[in-house]
DNA sequence: AAGTGTTGTGGAATCGATTACTTATACTTA
DNA sequence: TAAGTATAAGTAATCGATTCCACAACACTT
């Protein structure tokens, strides 16, 4: 590896010169940038990101933690980031916690070792140890989908797009409506979506029987068992169903199309992720798009707007595409 | 933040003797070991990764190219690979060229200067130039789906998984049977898949069409209008297609469908690349399941092997699953 | 002729670790 | 008892950059 020092050497200046030379700062005459040059085309010679970070105690890597990058979601939302901060020379440091809470706090430690400059946090969580751990960090730091105190924050709007699901059910005449979420310990997903599924049936004077408040975990299979609970524990069978993700609907889906029931002929289905395999099945599925890319490319603004000296928190609740198909 | 050297005041030692505790190098009396302990317990210090990279040449790192994060291929690869390197304290410095084969080597470039211990490099290319790039890096690398002169591999056996999918095609008692593929630049899944197909048939005797072959990108999009392709521009038309990768088997389905086609009763379809959403189609895709995280876990391996010494290049082909569905 | 400003350059400290080398004990062992 | 060795800990060089400070040389003012 070459280094600096002998850059200097072959240009027959001090290493102070080229530093100079590389950074534009100061004063270097005409002639002694030639030579500084002509010896990097030579050799090649690429600055130590290392001994740089040491010094200027800046890396440019942003760590990014998520639950998982097996899924979609997970993925569209890196990629924005991605798209962001590799304009602007940042690298993103990748740690996927698996849905283990453990690794969350774990993996804040790490990132911080590894001195990144920022934390983007994907990663849903009901722990307040973590709350703690979040709030000590010197380190800016952006949490996306999911409120926390203390940080700047990329929302979805998950209450309203709750409520804006159950009432187009409403209007489609369904008065039956049912539920598949996840524990409500995951706010965003599991208490936010309940809460609007819950007030906007209350603002209807609708009655929602318990059996039709069924809870699953993240994949497809879940989203099966509570479709089959929601269908047999009750005789006052719900003509509608709510799921808080996509895999749960597609999972309740798969149920309903193994014993005959036809979609939405006899039960209506709908839910929140905007994956685009939604599209694709049969019926296709109503759901609603949480445009992930751009919640990645806002939580990279907002991490790169700290970096250059803002201090204030932001909190920015996105849109969302509301995309209606035939499983309504 | 705490140094060493402050760890060292605090204990009453010199920061050579912190840094054999930590190390585990050398000799510490218990009493030093204890002083030493809680002076971290007390700052919550960690070493600087910088400052040790800086002397050790060791990053902990290992950078990771692919073409693109937001796919279920992409997603499922980095999760094996990070399934393997985060158990050994190794993570992931993330570069997604989002197809752009200027990118490709604009990162490796990127990676080297950030001194990652080894390069894991997903993403296809045909470039000739990336080739010389990547054989005089001095650092290890591991190349994902791809073959290339004088690296270590994790390949996927492209040419065995399409003469599976041609073949039983023909045991079903097909004949005419249609190609859907991408350009051949792309050595595994345009050239090898092809080839498969072809020396199948061939060795069925069977006659192709140059219409059956028809060409796409990567996307959805394309694979429907392949299919449109396909059934319109020969009057001997084909009655089982083979697509090289899930999504363009999907455009192709979507095609089929909407012009009122049964599947698999007028056309049995198939491809290669097993993501989940293949299952939940109707009728489901038979695809052939390339098991991304296996290569990611192997990929992660080789690395692994090659930074403790390991000087030979390795080669693994893997295996395949074959999921025969609904739609032959 | 003295003072001031601009341009160009280098010396040396610094960042936070690791590590080769040295020194100082205490304990064996021939 | 002299030499050898295991244990313990410190000194100082080093990794590859940045940056503060000092110093020249020269051109302008006044």
């Amino acid at each position: 590896m070459t280094t600096i020092n002998q850059i200097a050497k072959m240009a027959n200046v001090s290493r102070t010169t080229v530093s100079r030379a590389l950074n534009n700062s100061g004063y270097v005459s005409e002639e002694a940038r030639k030579r500084i040059m002509k010896a990097i085309e030579e050799t090649g010679y690429v600055p130590s990101e290392h001994a740089k970070s040491l010094r200027t105690k800046r890396t440019k890597v942003i760590g990014v933690i998520v639950p998982t990058i097996r899924t979609e979601t997970s993925g569209r939302i890196v990629s924005g980031m991605d798209e962001v901060l590799s304009k602007l020379g940042y690298q993103i440091l990748l740690a996927s916690t698996n849905l283990d809470k453990q690794k969350e706090m774990e993996y804040i430690h790490l990132l911080k070792v590894r001195q990144v400059d920022g934390i983007i946090f994907a990663a849903t969580n009901g722990n307040e140890h973590l709350q703690e751990l979040i709030q000590q960090l010197e380190i800016p730091i952006v949490v996306v989908g999911q409120e926390m105190d203390g940080v700047s924050m990329v929302l979805y709007d998950d209450y309203h797009a709750a409520r804006d699901i159950v009432s187009l059910f409403i209007e489609k005449g369904h008065r039956n409506i049912g539920f598949i979420g996840v524990d409500e310990s995951d706010r965003s997903v599991g208490y936010l979506r309940k809460q609007g599924y819950l007030d906007e049936m209350k603002h209807h004077n609708l009655p929602v029987e318990p059996e039709w408040i069924q809870k699953g975990i993240f994949d497809i299979e879940s989203g099966y068992g509570a479709m089959e609970r929601l269908l047999t524990t009750t005789r006052n069978n719900p003509t509608a169903v709510f799921a808080v993700t996509d895999r749960l609907a597609l999972g309740a889906c798969n149920y309903l199309k193994e014993k005959g029931y036809t979609i939405p002929g006899d039960i209506a289905i709908s839910s929140i992720g905007g994956s685009e395999f939604t599209k694709h099945l049969s019926p296709p599925l109503t759901t609603v798009d949480y445009q992930n890319e751009k919640a990645g490319r806002e939580a990279a603004k907002i991490i790169l707007a700290k970096l250059s000296g803002e201090t204030e928190n932001k909190k920015i609740t996105l849109d969302y595409r509301f995309l209606i198909r035939g499983s309504v």
